[in-house]
RNA sequence: UCCCGAAUAGCUCAGUCGGUUAGAGCAUCUGACUGUUAAUCAGAGGGUCGCUGGUUCGAGCCCAGCUUCGGGAGCCA
């Protein structure tokens, strides 16, 4: 199927052998002797290099051989004079597919900032940089459905259109098929939205855990895969308006089951990633010891693969809110008044202590649990003394919560009561509820922010540079 | 959305106290040299100093607003 890619290439190809490379060209050298040319198709970070002795190549086919420029070279491989590589590709034959005009291409053979390949996403996979992270992207996410596949999970594709505006997880972005210059309105003046193509309101996905639960509660284990939307005016380095989020929801699972196969989950992901990105990983870390190389020693990352290598081999510290607020309310920058949110018990923990907590004291990821009802999402399972719930958030470093779960409640009365006080209607969720009142069961699940676990893993520092285009407000140009 | 900072050549950046013709490195082009590795050396071309307005004899530089970007915060995954 198709031509042989570099990677097999490099791996498998016999000298003498004769052999078709398809591909872009990273650089052209020449001198008196011979014309060497840089070759990447994109299959792995390695480029061919493929050579010629000058007048080989016709004049007017050379001239359009610059950086960018599409190749298709026909040759033998042969085992290279040159010290840089094992093999190289004696030309026979070069076409060129496409030029890319050395005046007006953006990307040249030198360092470009990641601002600027923001700014031609259409062209930024081409780079090093990006070349390794999609393909450590696709990896990962590959090894998500194995994971998931192998433990007797069902994938099960929850509504991208939802129309469910209960859910709390945040601002959505709203489908409507309505003429916005000229809307129907009703008798009191108010858009009629049932006159929309749903015949109500409809918005993006937030979440698809609620439809998530409905699958569990009949299959057992089922995840989710797939993009989800919010629509908040956030602009940082770890949040999107369009990402990536695996939800997974387990029926028979209570908080104890949840977090260890979140922490077997993760694991196993970033293992996958060790062994089959090691190419791409090397590459990574020498990225971010580079950029990282005028920060003060104590600001630097650990390199990249011995950060991933400590977490698939340590265990994840596990503690409650309660014993977290402890720690806090113990620690120095408390008592020295270096924290800008006061501490105490009932707050919403700030970026500031998840970070003193992660990054200071445990050094390692952290799995808070149990937190106050009041701070966290209505659906969690209340704890025996009403004041906490069967929340679990998987801390990580540099990252902050990377996973956000629960057990959830599966009593009707208290899942009904906790609907009452956060003021949504029962009626919107009728059939969410119905499900505690047929055949009820203890079940949990968490959602994983894809991007964020593909950050944590490149050692890449924005949010934007780990998707291939990113959503962000002011930005939808890709 | 809030706080702080930035915007100068294709890219990365320097530009002193407001003062004549705005600089460097890389990239590009030309030449030299070389089994080269983001080659090296020499030369050349390349600018609406983010936008709008203001202050001033004079603005890349000072002031205001806007836009975009970056860092931090909030919202969260």
């Amino acid at each position: 199927m198709g031509p042989v890619q570099i990677k097999q290439l490099l791996k498998d190809a016999q000298v003498g052998q004769s052999v078709v490379v398809k591909g872009w060209v990273r650089t052209k050298r020449e001198s008196k002797n011979a014309i060497f040319i840089a070759i990447n198709d994109g299959s792995t970070i390695h480029n061919i290099q493929a050579v010629a002795a000058p007048g080989e190549i016709p004049d007017d086919t050379l001239r359009l051989i610059t950086t960018g420029s599409c190749l298709n070279v026909t040759g033998q491989l042969v085992e290279s004079l040159g010290s840089g590589q094992a093999v190289e590709v004696k030309i026979e034959s070069v076409e060129v597919y496409g030029t890319a005009d050395p005046d007006h291409y953006p990307l040249q053979p030198k360092k470009h900032s990641l601002e600027f390949l923001r700014e031609i996403a259409h062209l930024r996979p081409r780079t090093n940089t990006f070349g390794a992270i999609l393909r450590l992207r696709h990896a990962l996410a590959f090894a998500v459905h194995k994971y998931y596949n192998d433990n007797g999970f069902f994938y099960l594709h929850t509504p991208i259109i939802t129309a469910s505006d209960a859910e709390g997880a945040g601002e959505m972005f709203r489908v409507t098929t309505l003429d916005l210059y000229n809307p129907p309105k009703n008798e009191e003046g108010k858009i009629d939205f049932s006159e929309d193509f749903f015949g109500r309101e409809a918005n993006l996905t937030v979440s698809g855990q609620l439809e998530g639960e409905l699958g569990a509660l009949a299959l057992s284990k089922i995840y989710t895969f797939g993009p989800t939307f919010r629509a908040e005016n956030s602009n940082t380095t770890r949040h999107l308006a369009e990402f990536w989020m695996i939800e997974p929801e387990m029926a028979f699972f209570e908080l104890e089951d949840n977090m260890d196969l979140a922490e077997d989950f993760v694991k196993y992901v970033i293992s996958y990633a060790l062994e089959h990105c090691a190419d791409d990983l090397a590459f990574l870390e020498k990225r971010q010891a580079e950029e990282e190389k005028n920060k003060p020693q104590t600001e630097r990352s650990m390199p990249l693969l011995e950060k991933l290598r400590f977490v698939v081999e340590n265990p994840f510290e596990r503690l409650t809110y309660t014993e977290a607020i402890e720690i806090l309310l113990k620690c120095k920058p408390h008592k020295e008044k270096k924290f800008q949110y006061p501490v105490e018990w009932g707050i919403d923990l700030q970026s500031e202590h998840e970070r003193y907590l992660v990054e200071k004291h445990f050094k390692k990821p952290v799995i808070l649990t149990n937190y106050p009802r009041e701070i966290k999402a209505f659906y969690m399972k209340l704890d025996e003394d009403g004041k906490t719930v069967r929340a679990m958030d998987v801390l990580f470093p540099g990252i902050g919560e990377i996973i956000g779960g629960s057990q959830r409640e599966e009593n009707y009365d208290k899942l009904l009561e906790r609907v009452h006080e956060v003021g949504i209607e029962p009626e919107n969720l009728w059939w969410y509820l119905e499900t505690r009142q047929f055949g009820t069961a203890p079940h949990a699940g968490f959602g994983l922010g894809f991007e964020r676990l593909v950050l944590f893993v490149s050692g890449m520092g924005n949010i934007r540079d780990v998707i291939p285009f990113p959503r962000y407000p002011k930005s939808a140009e890709f």
